[in-house]
DNA sequence: CAAATATACATTTGATTCTTATGTATTCCA
DNA sequence: TGGAATACATAAGAATCAAATGTATATTTG
């Protein structure tokens, strides 16, 4: 699987986390190929997540106490499913919270907004 | 100079090239000094740039084209006024709009939008 | 007027986060 | 039957940033 974003990379960087932490709570219970794809098909193929940066977030959010898992046998493949804590559920309101407050910072600092009145 | 942002500092990562690019849109001419105080000011102190994020960024710029340096003495101390390039205002337009429209990627993936109606 | 703060540049080290590449194995479909 | 898709994982290297440190001048304030 070769993958890369049509965004500089360096955009998505930091939102990964943020992202996975959205899909579960819409979705409840989500496998790592299946985030990856969900990603994918949501953004028309904009935001493709690697592999190598989706794992270890995971793995990340799991040590963290954001999600557990839960493994599951599909014939002889495994599935490892992904599940917000209670924790998690937390995390995931601060973290899309920020990234909201963030747009906006950066919508007035790049004049992407039209001016507000005042009073 | 102590600095740290209210944000992660991930969530800043890729967009201090843009927020630079732009400001000297605005402004014309701007040294590294100014530009930090002026983002600090402008985001009420939410987005603050280090020194060590900051003239490394800078340095970059001028290297790739899109900013040229200028040298002027204040009394004894220096400042290195940097100004856009033609290059470095396509640079700018490229990078806003890219930025753009990853916000509304993120948006919608995040739940942030209101569904807007098909058709 | 001395000390602290602000101005103004710069570099180095280390952390984090990603991409690229590689590895293993199963399942489906043409 | 062989390639594509599914499904996990890790390792090496690049990029970008924060923190720390360094140097020096100018201003403010007690």
């Amino acid at each position: 699987m070769y993958i890369c974003s049509m965004y500089s990379s360096e955009l998505i960087k930091g939102t990964l986390k943020t992202i996975v932490l959205n899909l579960l709570k819409d979705n409840q219970k989500m496998y790592g190929y299946e985030i990856s794809q969900k990603v994918k098909s949501m953004t028309d193929d904009k935001i493709q997540i690697t592999e190598g940066a989706l794992y270890p977030t995971l793995h990340a959010l799991e040590k963290q106490g954001d999600v557990i898992t839960e493994k599951v046998y599909i014939g002889k493949r495994v599935r490892k499913y992904y599940t917000l804590t209670d924790q998690g559920k937390v995390t995931r309101t601060e973290r899309v919270n920020e990234f909201s407050d963030f747009m906006k910072t950066m919508k007035f600092l790049l004049d992407l907004d039209i001016a507000t009145p005042n009073v």
